[in-house]
This record gives structure tokens, C-alpha cells and sequence, in this order.
RNA sequence: GGGCGGGUAGCUCAGUUGGGAGAGCGCCGGCCUUACAAGCCGGAGGUCACAGGUUCAAGCCCUGUUCCGCCUACCA
């Protein structure tokens, strides 16, 4: 026990630590390697090594631990698969970043000795993130934790990439790649945020060659003329077919220029005349290779002009950019500049403009890969979940591009490729080659460029658990049962692990996708360092607890919908975990022993209604966590435990715990143990360390409620059955009392004052239930007398308020204000009449009697019956009161 | 340019084959009733963005308009 019982507020710190420990230490978490039992299993999206905690992280992981403790309450098999990324760019800056407050860089370290620093690093730091998973609970199967750099990893990553290689799916060549000078690396296309940006268009002349006027191109990136190889018009422009085989000199440089035709040309844009410059950009990258262009790197990988940029060279890019402005300028060549808003790519990792430049680089072809990934989505192996992000799956599966996988970085997995200095050959092999084989040398240089983190973690699924090798864990549990993921990832890694996964599987990587949103601040802004807004999740753990925390990320977990998190939200469900404990005390307090059995027959109404409820609620539970709806599931339980268990049910049965001793409360005792032990467990995957704690101190109950069963799995559970009988005849009880409480509030009324209630009904089934159970009654609408009797001679001095098939005078002689339930009266009859008027008009629409359905036409007209009676009832009361005063 | 999501009570949002507009918070009134004042009881509050259409019936389906957010794209 490491939370006091008597404490009146639940306090979670020593109890989150007590039975995270103890779940660990009892190995609760750990995947059985028995394939024939049911089994489950989910990867985790593995957070960078260098990661700290954040919201996504904490709803992203919420949602998994939700999954994978409910799953094993259905009695399956649960692999939770954890693990870290090496995160190449963003370890190897982190790192960097260190070495340069010692005073060093990673150059003057050397390859070898920086990537020992990083180990060292990580294995310094690198739990940071796992321990901060194991504050938000989650069940992870800590003991297999993999790291996409472990030698088990590195081995399916050599074995995919050389696979690969062979199958001629992955080549080497020279292209246009994204280039982010600060990281000094190449980027795949999705690495590059585009953001527009306000820049100019600069029109420049460029003379043609024989000296009769010139040819006026447009650009925003001036400096890259400096590279230019041609200027291409539109084949149709009839404003350039005069120009035929004509060159034009192109300006500051000097250099004759062809003057292509090329249908990529937009005519209608600038002037239709188009500088080329195939080393800098990625159309005209093509448009040079259908032309046999030359092409010229002006702006090096450092962001300066090379050599080749003549007098400019050594420039900054962006020096350069107002250089040969002002140049031309001066050479009278500059036409106009305009204002011009463009979008312009930013590294993902460090925000820099990113350079299009020409460069040798590895790539993967895509194409036959994704074709297999569509399929897998089309047929249903797969299911994407909510549907909505199947369309952004396939539009971007559809215009799938080869993705460049190297870059130019140390921290990372190293191309298994080799090059013979003496005769070039390339190499790919998973192990490094003792000689050339093609001519018998020795001397081969490995490729020093690293793999794409995401190359690693699209293996995961699959890598995790042993492959290459055929391991009795992927028999077991690959595929995947769902990967939880946001939708950020979904082309860079759930796209990928669905190629990789088919493709050296055979088989999808997970059978379903649930994609989660995105946690914002509240006010729906994302978070983010920079703006200043960001909710630490472990700040809020300290303050408000672990379950309160997973129930406001459940609760506001609506598909499709971003979740606005605010501490406010977090304090209201801790009040909720609060009643819990509370409500929980209370049950304890009368619990003394083992209650689980329970005779039916001898059960009070309370007690079948609330079985009764607890069956549908847990059908409920279940419906909602297999359809991945997470927020219904908690506002199901949210409603019944505090609405239903709390104000009904434990009111309705205090009088029976009151008493001495006897068959009621065996029985009553015997409901609260089961509706308590059920409500725990069914809360236990939103809040497993309140439900624990109190579990534990639950007579009867044995070991961690981990391994309990979920109540419409066990036999013993006498909430096996809805009960239509005792929820009918708790309706009219409630209503009854609701309807005093009603008339109490309204008239002001202290609750300290004893009302006389004289109930009139002819119906003899409606009598006999308000007998039966007139002393809940008379407990809850705080009564001194209750009468029931046939309709007759109405009492005068009373209010009145209507149930259907009753009516209720609350007797208030002497106190009795007629003016005022004359006003209230009115009131109520105002508001029948609002819900009457669309049923009379559907009624008397004879269009809806002939073709609406049958029952649907019957339950219009039993409501109207229902309003119709009620609205005399409380006209005939009104017009009473009226006579009175 | 293309695509997606959203507009429901003061605020934040549920609302799954079309058939009774809901919750939480906030607000108003009354209560320290022996589990809980982090509580209990009662109450007020909505032209479901706008305009058409389909239907006996629309918050939900169709068309258009508008505002907000996001993703995506090689117009220099």
C-alpha cells in the first residue's frame, strides 16, 4: 500500500512510482514467445535518441498503452515493441554542438574517434526519452528495446541496402538534390519545408549574339546565372522564332548561350524566355539532359561561389545575389525588379535555404516499390484508419519520386559499397571486400556517406524483431497487429515500412494504421520552442498526475481532430480521477471482505439497474477501443462512474449499507465488489496506476489488475446481461425523484426542509414500483411522507410535476408561493409545447404516415401521446393554481 | 495550382447506415446532506457558417458561396 486510504484527494506520486516498479519487477510487460496463444503486437514509432518527452510523444504513446492494456485484459499475447532512432542530422548536430563548447569540431576529432564520441553520447543520455515513457506508463516490453544502430539492426540495414542494390532498385548517379549547406548534407525531397516567402523577380537582358536587341529572362535566384548553359523558349513562341539558331551572351560572364526550344516553357510567364542553368535547378536539370547541355556548379557545398562564378567566386551565396545585381545594373541589363512571392525550400532540421544542387548521390527506385504499398491499401491488408488519410496515402504513393537515401554525414549507418582505386570498380557487398574483383587489388575505399535515418526506420517492423534471421518473434507477431502514428510520419516513415515491409516480407508491415492528430496549444496553435507555447508533459505529470494526464489525451483523442491541450483541461479529469478515489474509499470503507457471489434473485433494483448498466457500458468500452475510438471509450466511462455509479447508484444504496446486517446488504455488497472490480478494470488502460492502487487494496482481488479479465470475458461477472426490466423501473424511480428535487430547487426550498409528496397514478404497474422502492424515494427527495393513490381530489396547497403515467404533488402548505408555480407551470408547459409542435406537424403530414416506416411513424405517435398527456396534466394543474389565487 | 479537414451553447468540442440537438468547462440559484466543496442538488443558454437542392423527414446526403486551418506542387 503506498497511498493512504483515509487520505481524502488521491495523491499519485509515490503510487505511479510504487506499481511502475512493481509491473516491471514482475516482468508484466514482457511478450510470451508461444505462438499458440492469441497474440498482439504493436511497434513503437521509435523517438530520436536525443528526444525529450513532448505532447506528441505523450498522446502518440498514450494511445499505444491504451491498445496494448486492453488487449491484454482480453487475455492476448501483447507485444509492445520499444526502441530509439539514431536520428543521423539531428545526433551528429547535438553532439557537434557539445564538442564545439569544448572548443573542438568534428574534423580535427576525425571520423573514427566522433563517432565513438556519439556512443559515448548516447550512452550517456540516450534513456532520457525511455525513462520519460515510463513516467505516462507505458508497457512497453523494456527488455527487447532496439536502437536503429544496434549490430542486429546495422545487419538488416546492410542486407536490405545490398539486396536492393542487386535487384537494381537502388543505383548511384549524378542528380539534382536538395543541399542544406548548415548540415552540409543532401536532403530527400521531404526533408525540404517549403514556406512562401516575399522575394522579387529580377529581369535580366541577356544580348543576343548579334548584337540586335536581347532576350529579357525572369528569376529570384539571380546569382545562379552565373551557371546559365542556355535560354529556352516555348517551340510555338512566335515572338522567338525569328531567333532561330541565334546565341545570346550571357551577361558578367561573357559566354555564348544556345537558344533552346523546349516545350516546358511556359509562354505566358515573364517574357516565355527561360535561363537554364541545369547545375542549380531541378527542371532545368532535365532540361539540360534533353538537350546535352553542359552543366556548371557555381554555388559550392559550402554556399559559396566556386571558381566557376569567375570574379564572384568566394562570394556567400546571398553576397553574391546583390553582387551581380548591382553588376548588371551598372552594365544597364537589368530590366525591372519586381515584388514576388514564392515559395522557397528550409532544411527540416535547421531551417536553412535550401540550395538545389548538382550532386553524385545513392538513390531508391520507388516506383515498383510503391506499386505493391497501393495494392496492399486497396485490398484491405491494410487498413488506414480514419479513412480520410487513405487519399493522402495514395496521392502521394501515386507521384512518387526516387528518394535520395545518402548523405553526407558521419553519424549513421555507412554505404556498404567500396570503390578499387586502382580500377574504379564499385562494389556492394555486406561485408568489406578483401580485393577487388575485377582486377585482384586490395586497395578499396568505402563509400563515406551514411544511409537516410528513415532507410533504418523503415526497416523497424521487421528489424526488431531479428530479421534477417527467422526468428520465432516474427512468426509470431509480424505482421503487426496496428501502428499508432501521427500524420507527420506518414510518408516519411509509414509509407516507407509498408514498401520495405512487403517487399522483403511479403506480407504488410501492421494490419492496421490509426492515425492520430496533432496536440496544439490551446489555442490551437502549434507548438512549438520557437513560439514560446510548448506544454511540457512531464510538468504537467508532476502536477496533476500520470491518469489524468492519458485521460484528457484519450478523452480529447476524436478522430480526425487536433487536440487543443490546456492545464485546465488536465485539472478537470484530475477531479475525475479524484471522484474515483473517492468513490472508491467510500465502496472500501463497507468492503470487508470477498464478495463475489451474488445471488440474482434476491437483488435490489439499484443493483440489477446498475449490472444492468455496467454490461452495456462495457460492451461499449469494447466497441469503442476496437474501432479505434478512444475519446468515446472515455466519455462512456466518464458518464457512468461519475453520473450512474456515483450519484445513483452509491446514493440509492447508502441506507442498505446503513444497516446492521442481513440479506440486502450481503447482496448489495456482493453488486458494489463486482460493479467496482469491473469499473477499475474497465478503467484500468486510461488510468493503470489509480486502478492499480486500488485494485490492491480491494479485498478478493490477487496479483496486478494487469492480469485481471475484462468483464464480458469472465464467467464469474454477473454483469453478463442487460436487465430491460430494472432499467425501466429505475427510469420512473429517478424521474420521480428528479422531478421533486425539480420542484425543491426551483421554489428554494432548503434541502434541510421534509417534503410531503402525494404520488396519483391509475396505473396499478406504476403504483406497485413506486411501493416497492418508496423508500429510495423518500432518501433521495429528502421526504417525510409518501402517498400513493389512485387520481382524485387534487391537494391544494402543492406543486405539481408531471412523469409519464404519475403525477406528483409536492405538498407545501404554508409555504406554497402560487404566483411562483403558477410562473414555473407555465414554463414547463412552454417547453412541452416546443417539443409537441414538430410532432404535430409530422403527424398531420399525411406524406409521413404513408411513407415513413411503420415504427417510425409509432414511436412519432407514442411521443406525442406521451407530450399530449403530459400538457394536460400540467394545463389542468395550471388552470387549478390560477383558480386559487 | 491540386487535395484534405473544419465552421454545432459564452469557450472547447462530441454527434458512425438521414427519424428525439448533447457533453465538459464557464454562468445563475440553493446546499459544509457522515466518499468526495477537486463536492452535491436544481437551472438558464443553440436559425447546427450562408444559399439552394434531394427527401415524408437534413447538423448528417448533393450543388454553390464564404471564412479558418493543414498537406502537397518543378511556373522561372
Amino acid at each position: 500500500m503506498s497511498s493512504n486510504l483515509l487520505d481524502k484527494a488521491y495523491e499519485p506520486h509515490n503510487v505511479e512510482r510504487h506499481w511502475y516498479a512493481y509491473w516491471e519487477d514482475q516482468d508484466l510487460f514482457a511478450a510470451i514467445e508461444d505462438n499458440k496463444l492469441k497474440s498482439y503486437s504493436i511497434v513503437i514509432p521509435p523517438p530520436n535518441v536525443t528526444g525529450v518527452l513532448h505532447m506528441g510523444h505523450a498522446l502518440n504513446n498514450t494511445l499505444q498503452d491504451v491498445l496494448c492494456r486492453y488487449r491484454r485484459l482480453r487475455g492476448d499475447n501483447v507485444l509492445w515493441m520499444p526502441g530509439t532512432d539514431h536520428a543521423g542530422i539531428a545526433t551528429q548536430n547535438v553532439v557537434e554542438k557539445q564538442l564545439a563548447l569544448e572548443g573542438a569540431d568534428r574534423h580535427q576529432l576525425g571520423r573514427e574517434k566522433f563517432i565513438e564520441a556519439v556512443w559515448a553520447w548516447k550512452e550517456k543520455f540516450g534513456s532520457a526519452i525511455i525513462n520519460q515513457l515510463k513516467r505516462l506508463g507505458a508497457s512497453c516490453d523494456w527488455k527487447r528495446e532496439r536502437f536503429t544502430m544496434d549490430a542486429g539492426l546495422s545487419r538488416a540495414v546492410r542486407k536490405v541496402f545490398v539486396t536492393l542494390y542487386e535487384q537494381g532498385l537502388i543505383y548511384r548517379g549524378d542528380y539534382i538534390i536538395n543541399w542544406c549547406h548548415r548540415c552540409h548534407t543532401a536532403l530527400a525531397d521531404l526533408e525540404v519545408e517549403h514556406e512562401d516567402i516575399d522575394g522579387h523577380l529580377y529581369y535580366i537582358r541577356y544580348p543576343f549574339e548579334n548584337g540586335n536587341g536581347a532576350a529579357v529572362v525572369a528569376t529570384t535566384r539571380p546569382e545562379t546565372m552565373l551557371g546559365d548553359t542556355a535560354v529556352a523558349v516555348h517551340p510555338d513562341d512566335s515572338r522567338y522564332h525569328h531567333t532561330e539558331s541565334e546565341r545570346v551572351i550571357l551577361p558578367l560572364m561573357n559566354r555564348p548561350l544556345p537558344i533552346i526550344k523546349d516545350k516546358y516553357v511556359d509562354v505566358a510567364f515573364g517574357t516565355g524566355a527561360l535561363k537554364v542553368t541545369p547545375a542549380h535547378d531541378p527542371n532545368d536539370f532535365e532540361i539540360g539532359d534533353r538537350h546535352a547541355l553542359p552543366s556548371i556548379k557555381v554555388i559550392g557545398d559550402d554556399g559559396r561561389m566556386t571558381a566557376e562564378a569567375g570574379k564572384f567566386e568566394g562570394l556567400d551565396r546571398f553576397e553574391c545575389r546583390k553582387a551581380v545585381i548591382e553588376a548588371l545594373d551598372q552594365e544597364g541589363l537589368l530590366e525591372k525588379i519586381e515584388p514576388y512571392r514564392h515559395s522557397v525550400g528550409h532544411c527540416y532540421r535547421c531551417k536553412t535555404v535550401i540550395e538545389p544542387n548538382l550532386s553524385r548521390q545513392w538513390f531508391v527506385r520507388t516506383k515498383p516499390l510503391a506499386e505493391k504499398a497501393i495494392t496492399a491499401v486497396d485490398n484491405g491488408n491494410t487498413r488506414i484508419i480514419p479513412e480520410t488519410w487513405k487519399n493522402t496515402y495514395y496521392e502521394w504513393m501515386n507521384n512518387i519520386k526516387d528518394w535520395c537515401i545518402s548523405r553526407q554525414i558521419w553519424w549513421g549507418h555507412q554505404i556498404p559499397a567500396w570503390t578499387c582505386e586502382a580500377c574504379g570498380q564499385l562494389i556492394v557487398a555486406m561485408e568489406a571486400p578483401k580485393e577487388c574483383p575485377a582486377c585482384r587489388q586490395s586497395k578499396l575505399v568505402q563509400e563515406s556517406d551514411v544511409l537516410d535515418t528513415w532507410f533504418s526506420s523503415a526497416l523497424w517492423p521487421f528489424s526488431t524483431m531479428g530479421w534477417p534471421e527467422k526468428t520465432p518473434l516474427l512468426k509470431i507477431f509480424y505482421p503487426t497487429s496496428v501502428l499508432v502514428t501521427g500524420f507527420d510520419i506518414l510518408f516519411f516513415w509509414v509509407a516507407r515500412m509498408m514498401m520495405m515491409g512487403i517487399h522483403f516480407m511479403g506480407e504488410v508491415p501492421f494490419k492496421d494504421v490509426y492515425v492520430h492528430a496533432l496536440v496544439r496549444d490551446e489555442d490551437g496553435k502549434k507548438m512549438s520552442k520557437s513560439s514560446g507555447n510548448v506544454i511540457d508533459p512531464l510538468t504537467i505529470i508532476e502536477k496533476y498526475g500520470t491518469d489524468s494526464f492519458r485521460f484528457t489525451l484519450a478523452a480529447f483523442a476524436a478522430q480526425g481532430r487536433d487536440i487543443k491541450m490546456s492545464e485546465k483541461r488536465v485539472e478537470g479529469y484530475r477531479h475525475f480521477v479524484n471522484k474515483i478515489w473517492n468513490a472508491a474509499r467510500f465502496a472500501l470503507m463497507h468492503l470487508e471482505k470477498d464478495r463475489n457471489r451474488v445471488n440474482l434473485g434476491q437483488l435490489g433494483l439499484a443493483d440489477r439497474w446498475i449490472l444492468s448498466r455496467l454490461h452495456s457500458v462495457s460492451s461499449a468500452v469494447a466497441e469503442a477501443l476496437d474501432t479505434y475510438r478512444f475519446n468515446d471509450a472515455a466519455a462512456v466511462l466518464y458518464n457512468f462512474i461519475w453520473h450512474e455509479f456515483c450519484d445513483w447508484y452509491l446514493e440509492a444504496i447508502k441506507p442498505v449499507l446503513y444497516q446492521k446486517k442481513g440479506p440486502e446488504k450481503e447482496s448489495t455488497l456482493a453488486v458494489l465488489w463486482w460493479v467496482l472490480r469491473d469499473t477499475l478494470v474497465l478503467l484500468h488502460p486510461f488510468m493503470p496506476f489509480v486502478t492499480e492502487e486500488i485494485w490492491q487494496q480491494l479485498p478478493g482481488t490477487s496479483g496486478s489488475i494487469m492480469k485481471a479479465a475484462f468483464p464480458s470475458d469472465n464467467k464469474d461477472s454477473p454483469s453478463k446481461v442487460p436487465d430491460p426490466e430494472a432499467a425501466s423501473k429505475m427510469g420512473l424511480i429517478t424521474a420521480i425523484i428528479t422531478g421533486v428535487r425539480n420542484v425543491r430547487g426551483e421554489m428554494h426550498i432548503a434541502p434541510s426542509q421534509m417534503l410531503k409528496v402525494i404520488i396519483q397514478t391509475e396505473d396499478s404497474s406504476i403504483q406497485e414500483t413506486i411501493e416497492a422502492h418508496r423508500e429510495m424515494i423518500i432518501n433521495l427527495s429528502r421526504l417525510r411522507s409518501l402517498a400513493v393513490e389512485a387520481p382524485g381530489a387534487k391537494p391544494a396547497a402543492a406543486a405539481t410535476s408531471i412523469v409519464d403515467g404519475a403525477m406528483i404533488f409536492v405538498s407545501l402548505e404554508g409555504i406554497i408561493d402560487f404566483e411562483k408555480e403558477g410562473q414555473r407551470l407555465e414554463k414547463e408547459i412552454n417547453k412541452l409545447m416546443n417539443e409537441l409542435d414538430p410532432v404535430r406537424k409530422k403527424l398531420n403530414n399525411a406524406n409521413f404516415i404513408n411513407k415513413a416506416p411503420g415504427p417510425v411513424v409509432e414511436k412519432v405517435k407514442d411521443k406525442q401521446r406521451r407530450l399530449e398527456e403530459r400538457r394536460r396534466k400540467l394545463q389542468s394543474n395550471l388552470d387549478r393554481i390560477k383558480q386559487l389565487t
